[in-house]
RNA sequence: GCGCCCGUAGCUCAGUGGAUAGAGCCCCCGCCUUCUAAGCGGGUUGUCGUUGGUUCGAAUCCAACCGGGCGCGCCA
């Protein structure tokens, strides 16, 4: 109804110069859901807001604009209600036509952004050696989430994968092995992830105890930096392991075309980053480190914050890479947006790294930059949530254990309706399904908040849960089974009538999809979808209790089967928009 | 000490200037000879952390305070 709310605000604002004068002229009317069915379906605020500017009473004000607006081929007479109100109520033959007019549509209505955008989004970032746990599924799933919205619209978006894949860590590491595990060093596939995990944990171990492994460890990182081929030819088996690993969780969450751009991908641009602010006279050393010194950022003394390029030591650090990283995703990828899905803990870095890369000249105006923070995963009781044993959850056991709670619950269902189905249909259900949960449970949650992590309730098969949703799907595809109905081959020449109050809920609802998307893109918040195809499931459930659809005599049959179809295709692109999958039968 | 985020029904959470603040879970009642009842209908539930301010109008904006989380110069 996006194009619909642009009209009427034009002919609202049009109104108001023509009643009260050429002043209203930069005035822009506000239009928003009726807050109340019984208010309607879009309810403006202008009479309210314009009261003050043209001295007369509210309620005046909305008659006499009123008096001036036709809005008849889209709603019945608007009323003025309450404090001064404009409600406005759709016609029916009007639905009935945007209806007809997205019906064969494949994106069903939703336009492609202009122009298109370069987004490049950052998101997911495990670390090599480790094994990706909880923390890392907000990161990769709302950043998918995002990827997936954008792409739709038409924008070109790329995916990076900042991966932690150099540093201190791997001289440790090495050394360790070439006494513990010398062929994992120099053959493919000797050691898994699970097995550097427990060789670095022992590294830590040697390294906190020995002085002598201390120094070897050190050793090992210098060789490592400058390019020792048997170093590298270990630090990528080592790297090729972990990737391995980390592919097998993206595709069981379904997270394609990540680019990995890790550390080590920047690592030759660093020293131009420091020489380059010092060029532009931002660099100060401070303490013996490099530094650019922040506005608005104060220590404990009031005085200005450093923001630390170039350690003491020599080294650079996470700020210098990721100043590397913008130049390179403005200067080579031609980014016009960059994203960063990272954890709400880090927003004083990136409003930081954000103001040196503006400072030096490095992110033009025009290029925008966001952290999308978001808040941490809990265990019940609130607390950190983890393992029983005190440790952090493997992403992997997490997500293996939502498909076996819902293959659980599919075979208690399947036993008690005394329904028998081959392995293969409950093993894909329960992936299906299982996956879904987690995904959706996260999903549909404000992301800024934190959350209290349960199998119980985003398996839960009532709710604003995956499996909620994935049935009001099924009983689409149900009917067109039973009725033998291929939606695609659907007589639709009569056009769409909307008789019963369910279907023309339903018909509003399908067609508020746009204005969600919208405001999604907006504020980059997919919980946002959730709640729509949540209210969207809950009335297609409504009608589908209503409106017989294959008993139905014509025309009303063929109206409702569209209307089935619709939904189902609405549920289809929104689930595809959050990466969530769909099954036929379950 | 400074900064950021959070505080809404018994529980988990929506809602960031608009009309009587919502949903799900939980609990109780009703609905399967009809497209999957993983559904639908009905019922109960609130000092929107506190106090002040701005506004025609505040859960929403501002200030102070209380409670919780996170961050604050060489880890990333």
């Amino acid at each position: 109804m996006k194009t619909f709310l642009e009209q009427v605000k034009k002919r609202l604002k049009a109104a108001a110069v023509s009643t009260f004068g050429d002043e209203l002229n930069d005035f822009e009317p506000v239009i928003d859901a009726a807050s109340n069915p019984a208010f309607g379906d879009y309810q403006t605020n202008i009479a309210m807001v314009l009261a003050s500017k043209v001295a007369q009473p509210p309620r005046t004000v909305a008659q006499k604009l009123i008096a001036a607006v036709d809005l008849s081929d889209w709603c019945q007479t608007p009323e003025v209600a309450g404090p001064g109100f404009i409600n406005l109520r759709l016609k029916k033959e009007y639905l009935e036509s945007l209806l007809d007019s997205i019906k064969d549509d494949t994106r069903i209505g939703i336009p492609l952004a202009s122009p298109a955008s370069k987004i490049v989004i950052d998101m997911s970032s495990p670390n090599i050696a480790k094994e990706m746990h909880v923390g890392h599924l907000r990161s990769t799933i709302i950043g998918d989430a995002l990827a997936r919205t954008f792409s739709f619209l038409g924008h070109d978006v790329l995916k990076i994968n900042h991966v932690g894949d150099w540093g201190t860590q791997f001289g440790m590491l090495i050394a360790h092995l070439k006494d513990a595990c010398p062929s994992a060093l120099s053959e493919p596939d000797k050691v898994n992830l699970g097995d550097l995990v427990e060789f670095y944990k022992e590294a830590r171990k040697n390294f906190d105890a020995s002085e002598e492994f201390q120094n070897s460890s050190r050793q090992e990182v210098v060789a490592l930096q400058s390019g020792n081929p048997e170093s590298i030819q270990a630090w990528q088996l080592i790297c090729n392991q972990s990737r391995k690993a980390f592919q097998e969780i993206y595709s069981l969450l379904d997270v394609p075309d990540l680019i990995e751009r890790g550390e080590s991908f920047y690592n030759s641009m660093l020293p131009d980053v420091v020489s380059d602010l010092k060029s532009c006279g931002l660099l100060v050393e401070d303490q013996g480190a490099q530094c650019v010194f922040l506005d608005g950022f104060l220590n404990e003394q009031g005085e200005p914050l450093p923001f630390i390029v170039k350690k003491r030591d020599g080294g650079f650090n996470y700020a210098t890479t990721d100043l590397a990283g913008i130049r390179h995703r403005v200067k080579e990828d031609h980014a016009d947006e960059l994203i960063y899905v990272v954890g709400a803990g880090q927003s004083a870095h990136f409003a930081q790294l954000q103001q040196v890369a503006r400072k030096a000249g490095w992110l033009p105006e025009h290029v925008k930059m966001g952290h999308v923070p978001f808040g941490s995963v809990l265990g019940e009781g609130g607390k950190k949530l983890q393992t029983r044993s005190g440790e952090t959850v493997r992403l992997k056991d997490l997500l293996d254990e939502a498909v076996a709670s819902a293959r659980a619950e599919l075979e208690g269902r399947l036993k008690d309706e005394q329904r028998s189905e081959s392995e293969e249909f409950i093993s894909q259900v329960a992936q299906a399904v299982g996956i879904a949960a987690v995904k959706y449970a996260d999903l549909s949650l404000n992301r800024i908040t934190n959350y209290i992590f349960s199998f119980k309730k985003m398996l839960s098969l009532q709710g604003n849960t995956a499996p909620y949703m994935m049935y009001a799907y099924v009983r689409v595809q149900g009917i067109s089974r039973k009725g033998g109905i291929d939606f695609t081959k659907l007589d639709n020449s009569e056009c769409l009538k909307l008789s019963k109050d369910a279907e023309v809920t339903l018909a509003k609802c399908l067609l508020k999809f746009d204005e969600v998307i919208d405001s999604v893109v907006q504020d980059l918040m997919p919980n946002r979808i959730c709640e729509y195809l949540f209210q969207l499931s809950q009335v297609f459930n409504q009608f589908y209790e209503n409106c017989p659809v294959l008993n139905a005599d014509e025309p009303a049959r063929t109206s409702r089967l569209l209307l089935c179809d619709l939904t189902a295709r609405t549920l289809k692109v929104g689930l595809s928009l959050l990466g969530i999958p769909l099954v036929e039968r379950m």
